[in-house]
DNA sequence: TGTACATCAGTGAACGCGCGTTCACTGATGTAC
DNA sequence: TGTACATCAGTGAACGCGCGTTCACTGATGTAC
């Protein structure tokens, strides 16, 4: 299954059933970050990425970009946009699962991978710009990673359990598991497809890096010995 | 101070005291992965870099290149090599450390973000080419990564600190902590340069983070109820 | 030590190419009456 | 409903520019005798 929403990837054939004119812009929009996020998803840079490219990419002539985007720094912008609410999306399907339970670590750790392979483009592309590439869109990506850090850290306030740590400290904890899924993003990506022993590593791997994390925050106490 | 040790920055004036040709030709060389660095020092990725824009900053012809480097493949890769030599570094002057202590923590981070600014520029490259850029420079990079865990785990049982654990869970455990580092080395990089406060609170935060991973470590099973 | 030749790091002109951006345009869709 | 005009998403030609790469070269450094 897919979770996007928003706009699906371009059809080769036309679909000639959208009348409004804005629809249809809306349309080469899309189709127009679809291809940014194409032309990435071998793991070039975004910065690295043409204009002329792109159009071609989205079957459309060079000139059109501009009635979409000032510049490809508008476009970057837009792309980390729509990735973020793709992360808010992951944050409530999370909500649903519940109360945390004895097998949560592991369910969370195989509900992330499965939404990272779902959502592979975009997470290749925050993965990516959180570091390097202009310092406008790494500013932007790590904006995004800090809310969803601090949304997540609030959900946990919510479900109350682990009411001896402060939110600074919430926001800590959070801050560490969303470092190591962003690092660990990359590694699912970069896995070999038909090896599903490689995918059971992995996920054992993080479930476990997961758990010490956990581990260590049941045990944190607020004024630890300087 | 400056921990680099192979070819210091190229100086303004030529310094004409060099004689063969040979040490000229490596100053070249040197120069030209000088120039890349500092091109990206700004945010810039390394596959948005040009051949021409390299040799123009380092001060010689564009046809120059190709006495050193088949293509910028290849000299990404260099440009690896000697940031992999610069994190070797880093573990000789921690093993100098000795034996942990209470501080240990702190201090571990104090150095690392110490030796961070003063190699701001290659762990820039490395922060950045860890995730995107070309594939065959991010698998070098991802490399030198597992090398370094490798060893830091290594260093870990030399000292016998955590007896307790398995040399998987050492790895687990150390690879979680060079995320992070790796992760806040574009943090640092990023923090303004004349606001110490922001200096002293991220220095806490990592501080935090590390303590609640060895306080994780500590509690450690190896066979984790599943 | 001096001479004659080989090496080769760096030069500079030239190439074909794709780039980002401008401009005037076209023609389907939208709107006013 | 039908007509006349406005809007504007997408077109296509054209521009100047910097790119990566080739080639024949220069002249200081290195080597053999």
């Amino acid at each position: 299954m897919t979770t996007r929403i928003s706009r699906s990837p371009r059809s080769g054939a036309d679909d000639g059933a959208l009348v409004t004119r804005s629809e249809r812009k809306q349309r080469t929009r899309g189709a127009l970050l679809d291809a940014a996020l194409k032309l990435m998803s071998d793991g070039r840079s975004f910065t690295s990425l043409g204009l002329r490219e792109i159009t071609r990419e989205a079957g459309v002539v060079p000139t059109s970009f501009y009635r979409h985007f000032r510049d490809m720094d508008e476009l970057g912008l837009a792309l980390v946009e729509e990735s973020g609410l793709t992360l808010r999306r992951l944050l409530r399907e999370a909500r649903k699962q519940g109360r945390p339970d004895a097998d949560m670590v592991r369910r969370s750790v195989e509900v992330y991978k499965q939404y990272v392979e779902d959502n592979r483009l975009q997470f290749f592309f925050l993965a990516g710009e959180r570091h390097g590439g202009s310092p406008l869109i790494r500013r932007a990506v790590r904006n995004e990673a800090t809310h969803f850090t601090n949304e997540m850290a609030e959900d946990i306030r919510q479900l109350n359990i682990a009411p001896q740590l402060s939110f600074a400290s919430l926001q800590m904890i959070c801050n560490l598991i969303v470092s190591s899924m962003f690092n660990a993003a990359t590694d699912i990506l970069d896995l070999p497809h038909n090896h599903p022993q490689a995918h059971r590593e992995l996920t054992d791997f993080l479930v476990k890096q997961l758990r010490l994390i956990f581990l260590g925050a049941t045990q944190w106490k607020e004024k630890a010995p300087d």
